[in-house]
RNA sequence: GCCGGAGUGGCGAAAUCGGUAUACGCACUAGACUCAAAAUCUAGCGGGAGCAAUCCCAUGUCGGUUCGAGUCCGACCUCCGGCACCA
């Protein structure tokens, strides 16, 4: 043993141990319960970042913990590897997006080696190698089968930095979700995945998971899915100056509302832009009338500033509808604020009841007619016309003004009226949901290409599941303009007709990248089977998986696209379940120290800033060396271009792996921010020392130590020796509860504690007696193990050191340690006595001492006769084991 | 605006069921060792008063429940995150 702690030397021994010995491969075992831990697969940037060493620290925590418990444990690892990096890269660099992803591949593998992540390395999978996209076809085709793939003419989001399309939820916030590019719309043909036909179990299921997802999460998929029940209402169409054509779309207008009781009060039908009515009575509006539609369609399609609010903006079609429950006959206006993609595309507007509604009519001079009342003013409502509204008023009330529902609750109003439309034809009760069918279309080259063949004769035929992969060529002229490359290659889309075996033509569009990320998982079990994405069996196995850690930015991306996932996977008999994921830690970002000189307008190397701190470190001043300009110190998400990234590499050939481990679990709960800080990796390195040097003083003399057997009675344990004892054990308990409620920083203070008290026994180890060296034997060796899932390189070292067992702590049958209540509860307390719930003094107790003892001790205690004295006792509360509280007066 | 989450030392944070608030670490201060530095070790480290024993105040604010509240209840303030013309 050497004499000093050397993090590389240790590090590198066992992980080449590890890979000799496939420490971690796993097979299916019918004797021991599985465990599934599972981080987000990584995007093949080339390196990794902080961000990833948190989060694999936090799953390579579990996964070691659980092994060491005895269970089978999966944890896996690949890459999402399909993406636009890869194409930016052949665009700007001229290099094959093949070869450019597999060597960032190659160099992160080798990174996440370096940090000894327990991987199955034999489960990896790459989203871009055909033997798996094949799969995405695969799904695809299932999918086209079922009806839950279609092609559809719609505004699309599109980012003009990509030059692709996006789906809603990557289009979230009206940006771009990679680059933040504000989006545009677009018409334009493109695949949709049906997600809506899961809208309502998305929502239920959300019960099964309760609890065990962050909340934030669910609340977020929640309001995506944005759930709201109402009403459907028609209104007929009715032009005195049009005439409206004879189709069943133009006779009838149909309006949702989720507040049909205050329908008396619509003064107009608005609708949006491209609502059929419109298109199919163009011919017979004004030009004036024509040329707002135009503008307000041009408007809608530009990209939007995060967060501006739009002024309304419209204009009376001349068209008119009749209000079925008042007979009144409303007009028909084209409004900005309307949107086509959601309900039917018409609303009632209703001025008094909605906001929206109030801004326009007041812009355009409508009648407001308020409706609902508050119930101390519904007198007032049913003698005068109207009060004067300063705004709109939408919460529920008393129906007045609108004859027989007068007087009644909008709760009530709702029901009723919901049933009264329906009996008579003119609506029904109705649910919308705010989320839409899942856009999967990309003009892009580096995806897995869409299986479908258009056919003069045939039409849009999909490819033949022999058929796939329909592979992508070797590669495309990357211009960075215009249409898919694959659009350029005719080698590619050039084919033949399934069906009928005429020329015909491939899509060129591939799909989105997170259909890759949706169901990879699944594949890990499975990473070979050629015949399916995973064989039902070896799935009904590992999954679901037990627990998945990853960023909280894909709350409304991968985590509600890999549920739906999983239900149509479920529908087509390939899974057994209705949730993929049981349990969801959402790591917080990983951040450090930036600085930014509004002079330069730009962020500044810390090597070219001066900064002056007090003396408790706060800064004081920063300035810029070379101008001594000021500078702005903040703390933000750590990234290239803000300096303030910290290279995984550099951490670990300072520090080792295990001290940057360490330190990413401790700093900080897991999903709560980490600031990155160099001095907190020194400490986390200076523990490790500290128990090296432990094993050093202690290893030698322990060889000896004596086994449990030997030191039968507690009797025969020195003080020191008992005291020890009780500290293993209270740690051993304190850890186990903390890992099971997914804890990890804190364990790593009860090591430390544990750690403390061992550098505290005072007792030289040659004059160590049995007892004492079966108890600090006993510290040591849960210490370590304890400390494996943090710093699994130096656990193993020293655990080789104390046992003289080379192959391993698993291979050794050791397991996490298990705590012993007897033990680790006190034989001697400190307890409190409090005078009227104010700390007043201490006393020594067993836990045995009886209640009537702790009374009667705590009365005689000296400093307390001094409070009570002269005054008359109330109420005395004992709590065993706890604390006396004597209430005086 | 709507929906979530969170407010505890200089900082990251801890505190089972309502029971000794500030564990553990970082930073800092002093001392030991050293020619010196680093490393290491020892001690101190919420605020205030006091020579001291000790006392008072303190978990965003204000109330409430309780023998006892960081923890439970009510109102408010602030910060963070998400959505955003969703009818």
């Amino acid at each position: 043993m050497d004499e000093k702690y050397f993090a590389q030397k240790i590090e590198q021994k066992w992980q080449k141990k590890w890979a000799e010995n496939k420490t971690f491969e796993v097979e299916i075992d019918g004797t021991k319960e599985k465990f599934y831990a599972l981080e987000m697969l990584p995007y093949p940037s080339g390196r990794l970042h902080m961000g990833h060493v948190r989060n694999y620290s936090i799953g390579d925590a579990l996964a070691w913990y659980k092994r060491l418990q005895g269970y089978n444990v999966l944890h896996p690892i690949g890459w999402d590897s399909f993406g636009q990096p890869a194409e930016q890269a052949a665009i700007k660099k001229g290099v094959n997006p093949r070869d450019w992803t597999e060597e960032n591949i190659r160099q992160m593998r080798e990174q996440m080696q370096r940090l000894g992540i327990s991987y199955d390395w034999s489960r990896e999978i790459a989203a871009h190698r055909p033997e798996y996209y094949k799969f995405d076809q695969w799904f695809f085709l299932e999918m086209f089968e079922k009806g839950l793939a279609y092609q559809k003419d719609s505004q699309v989001n599109w980012c003009p930095k990509c030059e692709t399309t996006l789906s809603n939820e990557q289009a979230s916030g009206g940006v771009c979700w990679r680059c933040g590019t504000p989006v545009e719309k677009q018409a334009r043909k493109q695949w949709f995945l049906k997600i809506t036909a899961y809208a309502e179990e998305l929502l239920q299921d959300m019960s099964q998971i309760e609890g065990e997802w962050a909340e934030r999460v669910l609340t977020m998929q929640r309001n995506w899915i944005g759930k709201s029940e109402g009403a459907f209402v028609e209104f007929k169409v009715q032009s005195s100056k049009f005439k409206v054509e004879d189709s069943e779309n133009l006779e009838f207008i149909k309006v949702f509302t989720t507040r049909i009781d205050t329908i008396y009060g619509a003064n107009a039908i608005v609708v949006a832009a491209e609502h059929p009515i419109i298109e199919g009575n163009f011919e017979n509006l004004t030009d004036e009338v024509k040329a707002k539609i135009e503008e307000i369609k041009i408007e809608k399609a530009k990209p939007t500033d995060y967060g501006e609010e739009v002024e309304k903006d419209g204009i009376d079609t001349g068209l008119k509808a009749i209000n079925p429950f008042s007979g009144e006959e409303l007009p028909i206006w084209v409004g900005n604020y309307v949107m086509m993609e959601y309900g039917t595309g018409a609303v009632m507007s209703v001025p008094a009841h909605d906001e929206r509604d109030f801004e326009f009519a007041k812009k355009f001079g409508l009648p407001i007619r308020q409706v609902i009342s508050e119930p101390h003013l519904v007198h007032e409502h049913h003698t005068m016309q109207a009060l004067a509204l300063e705004q709109s008023f939408s919460d529920y009330g008393i129906l007045v003004h609108s004859d027989f529902w007068n007087g009644k609750t909008s709760e009530q109003a709702k029901q009723e009226m919901t049933h009264h439309a329906q009996t008579h034809g003119f609506g029904e009760s109705a649910i919308t949901y705010r989320l839409r069918d899942w856009g999967i279309s990309r003009q892009r080259f580096w995806g897995a290409p869409i299986p479908i063949i258009y056919c003069e004769t045939c039409g849009t035929v999909p490819e033949k599941y022999e058929n796939l992969p329909v592979e992508l060529p070797e590669t495309a002229p990357f211009t960075g303009v215009g249409e898919s490359p694959l659009a350029k290659v005719p080698a590619f889309y050039e084919t033949t007709c399934p069906n009928c075996s005429e020329p015909a033509r491939r899509e060129t569009d591939t799909m989105d990248t997170f259909v890759d990320s949706t169901w990879y998982y699944f594949r890990y079990t499975d990473p070979h089977n050629e015949i399916l994405p995973f064989n039902p069996e070896v799935a009904a196995y590992w999954l679901p998986v037990d627990q998945y850690i990853g960023g909280v930015d894909h709350a409304v991306m991968h985590l509600l696209y890999t549920r739906f996932w999983t239900k149509m996977m479920r529908d087509i008999g390939l899974v057994n379940f209705d949730e993929p994921v049981k349990n969801l830690l959402t790591q917080g970002m990983v951040v450090g120290e930036s600085y930014y000189s509004e002079e330069k307008a730009s962020y500044i190397p810390l090597d070219d800033v001066e900064i002056e701190r007090d003396a408790r470190g706060k800064v004081v001043q920063a300035k810029l060396k070379s101008d001594s300009s000021p500078i702005k110190v903040a703390v933000e998400k750590m990234s290239k271009s803000k300096y303030n990234g910290v290279d995984p590499d550099d951490m670990v050939s300072i520090y080792g792996a295990d001290s940057a481990r360490i330190f990413a679990l401790f700093a900080a709960p897991a999903e709560n921010e980490l600031v990155w800080q160099e001095t907190g990796i020194e400490g986390a390195f200076r523990f490790l020392q500290r128990v090296y040097r432990l094993v050093y003083r202690w290893h030698e003399a322990l060889r000896v130590a004596p086994s449990g057997a030997k030191i039968t009675t507690e009797g025969s344990l020195t003080l020191n020796a008992r005291k020890l004892r009780r500290k293993t054990h209270q740690t051993i308990k304190r850890i186990t509860e903390n890992f099971e409620s997914h804890q990890f920083n804190t364990p790593v203070a009860a090591l430390m504690e544990l750690s403390n008290a061992l550098g505290d026994f005072k007792v030289e180890p040659k004059d160590a007696n049995d007892a004492e060296l079966f108890a600090v034997d006993e510290a040591l060796k849960s210490l370590i193990l304890m400390l494996t899932p943090y710093a699994p390189h130096f656990s193993e070292e020293m655990w080789e050191i104390l046992t003289a067992n080379s192959n391993g702590i698993l291979q050794s049958g050791a397991r996490f340690p298990v705590a012993d209540e007897k033990l680790a509860s006190a034989d001697e307390l400190e307890i409190p006595i409090q005078i009227n719930g104010k700390l007043r003094s201490r006393m020594m107790a067993t836990p045995s001492t009886s209640k009537e003892e702790l009374e009667r001790m705590a009365l005689a205690d000296a400093k307390i006769k001094e409070y009570t004295d002269g005054k008359q006792i109330v109420k005395i509360i004992v709590v065993p084991s706890r604390l006396v509280n004597i209430v005086v007066k």
